[in-house]
DNA sequence: ATACTATGGTTACAAGTGTAGCCCGAGCGA
DNA sequence: TCGCTCGGGCTACACTTGTAACCATAGTAT
């Protein structure tokens, strides 16, 4: 997904339904955007099936059509299919090698995989 | 970097120099690609930076003009920023949440943050 | 009623990406 | 020497993405 168009779902994800105005207050606030940006986005957004509406009282209530987490899951997948092969290991590894990783992360990481075991 | 010209890229990583003849094989092979299709990206890329040659004897001897380290750091710090707030920890709650991380993947993220805090 | 604003529809246009052809000169095998 | 392949340069063209204006209608505030 486009990166225009991510922000338009976040914003959505964030809170809907949303009226295009509304929308379009909110991208113009956050990145500037005119009006009419906003509106072809959500055009095609909801031509590609991104989005849906509710013709509700008087303007069009939209909704994203999926939730965040199925879409973060899609572009997460492709990422680490095209750059790791797959493996969140290999990323992992590459982050540490790259001192990417701080002590601190480190330690975080651990906590996560703690927490995880627990519950299984 | 847009997937076509990274696939190019992951070519050259693998080895080099190439080549036009010799990577456009490759891509021919791998993906499809006509070889002027794949004279076209070398010649976006080497414009765009990401490739440098040296005139050898007859061919031009294509190098990537950075190593892949590099490129998967900067497209990786882009992604987690995008998705994820920047934050690797976020990622991996996610996806162990999504429940797309077996129980030997999480072993094998524990692993390696064994050796690392070994190494540190 | 009148003017302004929000809605929705349409059109525009440049840059980037995917994919490929055409042309010409140089070298190599028959 | 003749054609074929290689290498390099240029052109093409559709689709996607980023960004926006214009237009008409319906509702709203005065």
């Amino acid at each position: 997904m486009p990166n225009s168009e991510w922000i338009v779902m976040e914003c959505l994800w964030d809170e809907s339904p949303m009226t295009v105005t509304q929308i379009a207050k909110a991208m113009e606030e956050q990145t500037g955007w005119a009006k009419s940006t906003t509106k072809t986005l959500i055009g095609r957004m909801t031509a590609k099936g991104y989005l849906r509406f509710e013709e509700g009282g008087k303007a069009r209530e939209y909704y994203p059509a999926f939730p965040r987490s199925e879409a973060v899951m899609a572009e997460t997948e492709n990422f680490l299919s095209r750059l790791y092969n797959g493996s969140l290991g290999m990323m992992v590894n590459t982050l540490i090698d790259q001192k990417n990783l701080s002590r601190s992360e480190i330690k975080e990481l651990r906590a996560i995989l703690d927490k995880m075991e627990g519950v299984k």
